[in-house]
DNA sequence: TATTTTATCCATCAAATGATGGAATAAAAT
DNA sequence: ATTTTATTCCATCATTTGATGGATAAAATA
């Protein structure tokens, strides 16, 4: 039997579908407890009843999107690790960088729901906690920090999330920097990735010349 | 006249002093719409009326609380920026990663309450956005990527703030990523700082040998 | 001592919010 | 054509939440 998810999925016009992008977008814009649900129903143009009968409680419509973004992520790796695969590590570096910034500018509520998760005391849905390390350890053996993810050590890991935390912090907080950076969104996008790059490049790079670093 | 918030700090013990406290452990866990001023008054062990009394409506308490935190920021780069004076850039980021990434883990409410105002999308209080852009500029100085706050260019900043957003989320997000990196709080902080240091250091000090980055 | 000021709590309000029952309607199945 | 099923909305509840008025007591002041 298809999950509510999937039934959403299937077609994007039901209304189980068009709540579910209502309340990721909204969620997204306004966490968890700064969303109500009469806010997603307006967004929708639906009574706020009709939202309680294709989706139960508050709590499974947030698991649901959470879900759905988790999921949308993983295909994006997917993505990522297809077209990088074989190249040498500057470009996957670069190439990487490139297409998950691009996908998350597009999408700037999958950002904010994910650094939401990072500080909500209360684990809203067990979805991101289980997914986001399976992630991690993807990601590091695709950029060959590793041979398999069984070998992926904490240093690797730290690493991966660091970067990948500033990807995200840089979507999330686009309102707040780009008014101190005097730039528009276009550019804005580029001095991002290029941040990344200059950045990440050298590290991961220069990793087996650099000995001073202690292993931990 | 003094303000409230210097009031509050003349005496720890003052009731002032308490509820403030209290309010940015509190906002610092929950977020704006999270908490409930019941939440904080329970924590003093007040009615809620008193935390009125005091200090008005939340909004306003939330903008003490902002302001509070904004001038110890300030005051603890300032101690920064004396300790790494004079000293190579490589020293320099080092002590710098050192010593904010030892203040910020003792006072994790810092590092989400900033988060938290990237995506807020209704600016609580315009204290963060006035302060940070200029903490920004002073940190860029003080690692002697410009000459003066004038000349700070928007590659120097975005690069400010990657390593500043860095910081951020791993200390907000310890809960979340020491389950995956399977290990404990004290090791947590040296693999931090560890990282921070290998992703920043090649980057900043091989900075005027790396021509291929175009400039934007 | 008498009076004013400061601080605290109890009771309570009005609005917002999560959630539900049931009527009305439309669509589908029989 | 009739029955059943699936949707949608209106009305409404119970709680939570931000906020205030007023009583009370303690402290400061005169």
């Amino acid at each position: 039997m298809p999950s509510a998810l999937e039934k959403a999925r299937q077609d994007p016009n039901s209304m189980k579908a068009r709540i579910l992008a209502a309340a990721r977008t909204i969620f997204g814009q306004y966490g968890y407890s700064g969303t109500t649900t009469r806010k997603i129903a307006e967004n929708v143009g639906i009574d706020i009843s009709t939202l309680y009968y294709h989706w139960g409680e508050k709590q499974d419509l947030y698991e649901a999107v959470l879900q759905d973004v988790s999921e949308e992520i993983q295909s994006r790796l997917n993505q990522v690790e297809e077209a990088v695969s074989g190249q040498p590590l500057k470009e996957r570096l670069e190439v990487s960088i490139d297409m998950m910034s691009d996908y998350l500018f597009s999408h700037p509520e999958v950002s904010n729901l994910i650094l939401f998760g990072y500080f909500s005391k209360k684990r809203h849905g067990v979805t991101m906690d289980v997914k986001i390390p399976q992630y991690i350890s993807n990601i590091a053996v695709a950029m060959q920090l590793a041979a398999d993810k069984k070998t992926v050590t904490i240093e690797d890991k730290a690493r991966i999330l660091a970067v990948w935390n500033t990807v995200l912090n840089f979507i999330s907080g686009e309102d707040f920097f780009r008014p101190m950076l005097k730039t528009n969104h276009e550019n804005y996008v580029n001095v991002v990735k290029e941040t990344l790059k200059f950045i990440l490049v050298p590290a991961f790079t220069l990793e087996k010349s650099e000995k001073k670093f202690r292993s931990l």
